[in-house]
DNA sequence: TATTGACCTCAATTATACATGAGGTTTTAG
DNA sequence: CTAAAACCTCATGTATAATTGAGGTCAATA
């Protein structure tokens, strides 16, 4: 180890993901590495506040397809303040948007649990037209193009 | 049809989801159908509320497993407005708890915003300690019983 | 009655985000 | 130098929530 770049292990220990996790980031794409000549992997400094993004983006309910369309503009290159500025603006406009959709329905609740109005066609909650942001495996939810 | 039951494709219809969904219900517990002599899904109207009550329930962020364990206190029953009531409290909680969770996390990254402070060992957003609900497949939050 | 639309079961596929294990190679520490 | 720790690839598995398709049956209508 050493000479400035990291191993997986290394990057796995000071970022705290999987190393199979990794592996998995690297294969979509969201991450890139050098490798040795034993085809090791070795990473620049600057993974850890790219992998630091991608966790945090995560968190934010962004999926990996969408956190590497948002990556792509710097593929090798390190993010910069700036970058990170545009990026997480852009994530907090999603996630407000969330957590509007979630305040909703809510509130909706709200108006629902005293009544049980649930039979009712004219339900706020039972209203199809209406739906909030669906959740589920492949939220999604957040998701802005559709390709690939 | 008619006869005061209602067929998959009346439900899919009036509930908005599809026959392979009402299927998929089934097969997992949280709905229950009469058959007719040559085998097919009858239901009485009350699925119409219950299906309905599984869609909230989604929409709150809460997994099929989950709602089953709530429904299955009335499995034939009809689901009464009390009934609603209590489950439905329930829901705003783990809804409120989300919704906190993702504020906190919007507010965050407000605080880092402005810094690019992402490289940072003590930035809050790097804090591993510090998870706020994950997300992904299998909507490991909101989840309290860890069973089956 | 005949035919079409609706329905049936069961298996496989899709999507997301990984984890796990097998079988083998590379690095590093002693 | 050697043994253990770390690493590699590739395949398979896990979990959730469905969707799709094949092959066949049932029911309502013209």
């Amino acid at each position: 180890m050493m000479h400035n770049t990291l191993s997986v292990g290394d990057v796995a220990r000071r970022s705290g993901v999987a190393v199979s996790t990794l592996h998995y980031y690297e294969e979509k794409g969201l991450i890139q590495s050098l490798r040795t000549q034993g085809n090791q992997r070795r990473y620049h400094r600057s993974i850890l506040r790219r992998v630091a993004i991608i966790r945090i983006a995560k968190q934010a309910g962004i999926s990996l397809r969408i956190i590497k369309s948002h990556l792509e503009k710097f593929p090798t290159r390190e993010v910069s303040p700036s970058d990170w500025q545009q990026m997480s603006s852009e994530w907090r406009a999603m996630l407000n948007k969330r957590i509007l959709s979630l305040t909703q329905l809510r509130d909706k609740l709200d108006s629902c649990i005293g009544c049980g109005c649930l039979s009712l066609r004219d339900c706020p909650l039972r209203n199809p037209e209406d739906r909030l942001g669906e959740e589920g495996p492949g939220a999604r939810i957040l998701e802005e193009e559709k390709q690939n």
